[in-house]
DNA sequence: TAAACAAAGGTCAAATTATGACCACCGGTC
DNA sequence: GACCGGTGGTCATAATTTGACCTTTGTTTA
């Protein structure tokens, strides 16, 4: 047991070696961050960086977990008050797809998450945090079918919804991947978005359909 | 060697206990202040206090001394300009002793020092400090002197400027320990200033008739 | 292709810092 | 003088930090 103030310390030091990663992570230009980086940046040995987190995976997840709870924090609401549940639904997903299309570290391990948990070693904890913020993302797609599905906008049975939310979901990560691991540097961001756009209009035409 | 960070921290540290030390020595009541009570206010344990001071006395001497280091820095400069040597003398001799009627630990670590150097176990640095800033102390009283000596304002010769200032030293050093060891509880502030007062004028009066 | 190599991730014994149970000593009480 | 409560001070132990060293990985070279 420690006692209050190391324990208000260690929590300090933690959060500069993480705003040290932060900040040569988003700079990060020609060569990659490695560990002596940050730790020289955070002004600690390489050794006490493992003290605090169990390696670079980890840290990265815990930046971007924090950048996620921001989104979720932050952006989400203002899709709250919107008008149509199509709207909605294209604000949302151009926003998920912009989030991850910044740092593709972070939907690496999202995805290499989902697909065999425990590839990465990452903390007890940080894994409830991926799983949290995961089923918080699930629930607002969610939340946005049933918005529809309450408006009378979307046909869509309520035993279809998760059906739709995972297809919507799948939709969305297929495309992400597709521009990060499949496609060039060059591809711009407008190409990306007018495919979402496609993608979302045949998606949502089809819901205005079912059934 | 220890690097620039821990040296920072250190230092900070340090910090934090005298600061603790402090706020507690100055609203000492009742029963006075041990090591695990500044221990406790510092959220450290009392064994981490001695990898800092050297004990008790050392802490004491190290918060005095920034008292009179910034009573030198801030304190003294107003009598720079002052009308008559006569004037600055008093103003002087009053602070010097208001300065250490404040605090009765520093003035017996003082002169516990003066008289038999080591009997505190200081740490050489604050020896050190200690001589130092005595030496500066001396040096005003030598400059105030000087000073009248050139504004013709007192009649000495230079080389009697030693004996008068350690005459000086002694008489102010008096009065405080008069008051300090001797003087009952009930001795108003007033009492003590009228006596510098009388004190300081038979001590002017010589001053400007000698030789 | 294999060997050599560089560079990064990761480990660990040693150094530094912090803890709190413990001891010695002092002043007061019976 | 024996006892006792409390304080200054010590020290074995624990926690934290360091940097030399080992391991892995990917690339160049013979």
């Amino acid at each position: 047991m420690l006692g209050k103030r190391r324990e208000r310390e260690r929590e300090k030091r933690r959060k500069t070696i993480l705003k040290a990663a932060k900040s040569l992570f988003s700079k990060q230009g020609a060569n990659p961050v490695t560990i002596s980086d940050i730790a020289k940046k955070a002004e600690l040995s390489k050794g006490a960086i493992y003290l605090y987190f169990s390696g670079k995976e980890e840290m990265r997840a815990q930046i971007l977990l924090d950048d996620i709870e921001k989104f979720h924090r932050e952006v989400l609401p203002i899709f709250k008050g919107g008008d149509s549940a199509s709207e909605v639904l294209i604000g949302f997903a151009h926003m998920y797809v912009d989030f991850f299309l910044r740092d593709r570290a972070l939907f690496r391990i999202l995805i290499n998450f989902m697909m065999h948990a425990n590839s990465l070693n990452l903390s007890d904890d940080t894994n409830r945090r991926i799983i949290l913020e995961t089923n918080r993302a699930i629930s607002v797609t969610e939340n946005i079918f049933q918005f529809g599905i309450d408006k009378g906008e979307f046909l869509l049975r309520k035993e279809d919804v998760m059906a739709m939310r995972n297809s919507l979901w799948g939709m969305l990560n297929g495309i992400i991947s597709l521009h990060l691991f499949i496609g060039r540097e060059s591809t711009r961001e407008k190409r990306i978005h007018s495919g979402i756009n496609e993608c979302l209009n045949i998606f949502i035409e089809g819901l205005k359909k079912s059934k």
